[in-house]
DNA sequence: TGACGGTATGTCCGATCCGACATAGGATGC
DNA sequence: GCATCCTATGTCGGATCGGACATACCGTCA
């Protein structure tokens, strides 16, 4: 599969970024990806906001610290289900996750 | 897991939209799952806009018609990665997305 | 009526993701 | 130094999801 074949050259050391620019991605793919590290961005963010560790965001989520972190990293194998989860766990709002999924992102070097 | 049980739940017979409202589901599982339907409208009003069957849309996506019937009827065991692949790919833009989102969505009877 | 295009539903099986755990790194305080 | 706290990274096994296929359903048109 296309996708399958994607995920391994990214994990062959890629950054998704700087991935999405040059990888055949389909342009539905880029945008997915470029959310998924805009919203990592924005649960980190809220995190520390809330004064919350990994940790105890985990186990709201009845997840566990690695997976937190691999979240926040945004790193694969993570679906925007658990990402959207862990949003609303650290209290983000609806609104909130739509005013920053509109906010376009420069590609990171 | 917490998660699975209300999967089995559900697919016993329960409608997602009632079933946020009266399920021990936590509040971000709920707002998921609200979101989910949302966007499964949102994509069959923008397909049909776009005047794409289920069946070009599937080939888009690389997926399958069955799955995308599944995308809009809000079938259980989909998930949001897909949604958005879809939605993109029918030309949905995220800021269009984004007010999906925070409008708000009367539970159905 | 039958054919046809579009959609729904159900079931396989292989791909992917998740939670758990181990462990390493880095910062701070003693 | 070395504890302690938080975070990062890697790897398992089992749960969930995905595409494919079959098939049923539903209009419409002739």
């Amino acid at each position: 599969m296309k996708r399958a074949k994607k995920k391994r050259l990214e994990s062959a050391g890629w950054k998704v970024g700087a991935a999405a620019d040059f990888l055949e991605l389909s342009l539905e793919e880029a945008r997915v990806v470029e959310m998924k590290l805009a919203l990592s961005g924005t649960l980190r963010r809220h995190r520390l906001k809330n004064k919350l560790t990994q940790e105890a965001l985990a186990k709201k989520l009845g997840s566990s610290q690695s997976r937190v972190a691999k979240l926040e990293s945004g790193a694969l194998g993570i679906t925007l289900d658990l990402l959207f989860r862990a949003l609303f766990a650290t209290g983000v709002t609806p609104a909130e996750i739509a005013r920053e999924m509109s906010r376009k992102k420069r590609s990171a070097a």
